[in-house]
DNA sequence: AGGAGTTTGTGAACGTGAGAACAAAATTGG
DNA sequence: CCAATTTTGTTCTCACGTTCACAAACTCCT
């Protein structure tokens, strides 16, 4: 008996599947926003930029929420993803680092609307304290510890430049949070049981350039490869 | 005859390898910085956050650049390295988009010490033209084609909204634009030959719910699978 | 010179993910 | 009520990526 029914908690999402839950999500608040009540996993699949197969591969691993021969009600799985994944309700976040970057984070409305809620930003530097950011007030990084046990924050997210970051994430950990994003360009040493994901603006720009470049050397590449597979 | 030398260009780095590239990139220029001349692919894995078996392999895929017993050049592996990606010239970028985060892209120091160059920033709000970022100046989105033409621009970066995004992709493209870093909220539809890469904060906050939804489950999730397995 | 000790590069085993293909289950029309 | 049609859920196969384990190759010491 190996069956895992949706309602069992042991059973096993993979993880590329749950990094895509989110894109479906938000691709059926598109469709609901449009109008569209029902769609088929071809449909939903164009509006993710998945193909079908996969798809449905990924939304049998939360439980069969179609209708054969008609396909998914938008409302219904929309739900049922965001309970799966678990947005249902607001999770509270700390935002560490106001700079550039800290800012714009503040200021993103994309968190407020998919179940994230900024409770704090946090900095070192004096002169930022008590600057308002977002309608929220920056606040110094000693106060973590406060507010995280104030709002039960679990997640936390890191915007100081890369040699503040492991020291935050030191703090961090030790104050019982369990989860960071980390857009410091460093790579972060967290205990087990702690998960950390790093978005890392300049090492995107360089797998772009190096496809580009293979691209650009692409007509030379070819003849090259001609005359060598001539010689042997 | 399958052999694949380090100058042959038809031989082909596996996707994985590609994105870890520039983490290793970094942890050797930090390991530079301290001074370090030679490292163990022991210590370089452990700097960039992999295990050194798949830091072997990843490497191995590039040439033969270390020496058995001894270990690896810093400066050698890190000049092989940047070559292969790409970035030991510069890359001229544009940004579309200059809200929240355009301005704090235009005034990442990241992009120029690793071998970016934005050459322009671009927005279609009127009210933002001729206002300087980081020392470039806000120009209307209709320069796109001009500036492209001039600088020889391959990579786009687009940070507007979320419903500005696929026409400013299609713009690109049809200006022969091959590389996109796509920061909105969007799945964007290209032509073959066109690369797309995309930076989702708040999928990623997703994600971490999600695990984090797990853990907090933890408990509970042990007691009803220990019950589950008593039921069995 | 030769043996002991290091560390790389790689072949082989294993695990995860993607995609094709199809059976199962629903609707629709006669 | 039954056949035709649609679309899901799942099985099977293949490709990709990770990790282990070890031979090859180098240094160092005696």
């Amino acid at each position: 008996m190996t069956t895992r029914s949706s309602t069992d908690p042991t059973r096993v999402i993979p993880e590329a599947t749950v990094a895509r839950l989110p894109v479906y999500l938000r691709a059926l608040t598109a469709l609901a926003d449009s109008g569209i009540r029902t769609c088929s996993s071809e449909d939903l699949a164009t509006a993710a930029g998945v193909n079908s197969a996969k798809l449905r591969k990924d939304l049998s691993y939360l439980g069969s929420y179609g209708t054969r021969g008609v396909g998914y009600d938008v409302d219904y799985l929309r739900y049922q993803i965001a309970r799966e994944i678990g947005v249902t309700q607001d999770w509270p976040v700390v935002i560490v680092g106001i700079g550039n970057l800290g800012h714009a984070l503040a200021n993103y409305s994309g968190f407020r609307s998919r179940g994230f809620r900024v409770v704090a930003l946090l900095d070192a530097d004096p002169g930022l304290i008590g600057q308002t950011v977002a309608g929220v007030a920056v606040r110094p990084f000693d106060e973590l510890e406060a507010i995280v046990q104030e709002h039960d924050v679990a997640i936390g997210v890191i915007a100081t430049p890369a040699l503040a970051a492991q020291g935050v994430a030191d703090r961090m950990v030790a104050i019982g949070i369990t989860s960071i994003l980390n857009f410091a360009p460093a790579v972060l040493a967290v205990p087990e049981g702690v998960d950390v994901r790093k978005v890392d603006l300049s090492i995107e720009l360089q797998i772009l350039a190096y496809h580009e470049q293979r691209k650009a050397n692409g007509a030379g590449a070819a003849a090259a490869a001609a005359a060598d597979g001539g010689a042997a």
